[in-house]
DNA sequence: CAACCATGAGACACTGGAGTCTCATTCAAG
DNA sequence: CTTGAATGAGACTCCAGTGTCTCATGGTTG
């Protein structure tokens, strides 16, 4: 890809996670180009919400595979995916809200894969005892990809620091809110 | 509130929860209404809007008042408030994807209310003890809420049981995913 | 300098949704 | 039955966003 248009189609990104109903005028306008350069690059809405699907499922998928192949227990993994995903927190949002894209079988295809991913590292944190058995993976699955998203806009808002979102996250998903008394 | 005015309020509810940008054509015929009827209503889409969320407002205000005045620990009245809210997923999530209504003053106002009563909800329960006091309130804010969301989605996508949601949040929320084996 | 290519600016037609209005129908109340 | 209010259907205008096209400009390469 041109890296002129990987610029464009980064910036369009994060234009379109604050503002998921930017014109072409507007998007244009925040990146810092002309209307009809947009259209030069992606001649359609469609095509550049497509390519911005792809683009955003091969950088996720990019950061995730060596987190898969690696040894190392399903928590360490889950921690690892955590500090790589919400730097990336737009994109996974940007995902969640597009309905139609789906429709698109590249695009289905490579999301049904990260789907299974996360899926078999729940099965594989469950198997370990790092994640309760009775607890039903659609619902963890759901909170894991929320609170990626939730951290980045969080640090975004400023309301917590970006290095410590990680861990939080981890916390809050193994241990909850609860003081540790137990320990 | 006229009866058939009520009804029309909830319908669309339903409907912009589930497809945010539908059409007033869309939205009467989802309601069963014809266009026309829906825009005597409702003569504007902000007005619409505007009532939707007075309306999902005053409906939380309504459940949640008695949660806070009555005399209870701090962690049953977060577990009541769940159970009350998570039916109400829908009315949350419409509030949390409408970004221009705060500017009106009346919405604004009874939201920072429910936000404050939140927020010394969530200080009550740190007291008690039953939330880490070194968790951020912006952080575990945008949990609850989220995950409130979450659940009500999740009962609608069939993924969990409706009478076990509330309990299953109570215990993400207080104990994350983890095997209690420190219990 | 000359040729070339990408860009920015803007004009243009087209489309779909917003909002208004009219009219015939229905239904409940007197 | 008669009146009046609410409704559904549909015609209509208006407007903003889409997508196409042209042209002048500027920067790059040979």
């Amino acid at each position: 890809m041109a890296a002129s248009k990987e610029k464009i189609l980064s910036a369009a990104i994060a234009a379109l996670a604050r503002k998921p109903d930017s014109t072409y005028s507007e998007l244009a306008v925040v990146i810092g180009i002309g209307r009809a350069t947009l259209y030069r690059h992606f001649p359609r809405r469609d095509a550049l919400i497509r390519e911005i699907c792809l683009y955003s499922l091969r950088q996720i998928d990019t950061e995730l595979t060596p987190i898969f192949t690696r040894t190392m227990t399903a928590m360490d993994a889950l921690y690892a995916m955590l500090e790589k995903l919400i730097p990336m927190g737009e994109r996974l949002h940007f995902l969640s809200r597009e309905y139609a894209v789906m429709e698109d079988e590249e695009i289905a295809r490579v999301y049904a894969g990260q789907l299974e991913a996360l899926r078999q590292m729940i099965a594989w944190a469950k198997q370990e005892g790092g994640i309760a058995m009775d607890i039903p993976d659609a619902w963890i699955a759901r909170v894991i990809d929320s609170m990626i998203y939730m951290a980045w806009e969080a640090i975004e808002d400023g309301d917590i620091a970006r290095n410590d979102a990680a861990r939080l996250v981890f916390r809050t998903l193994t241990a909850g809110f609860g003081t540790d008394e137990r320990g």
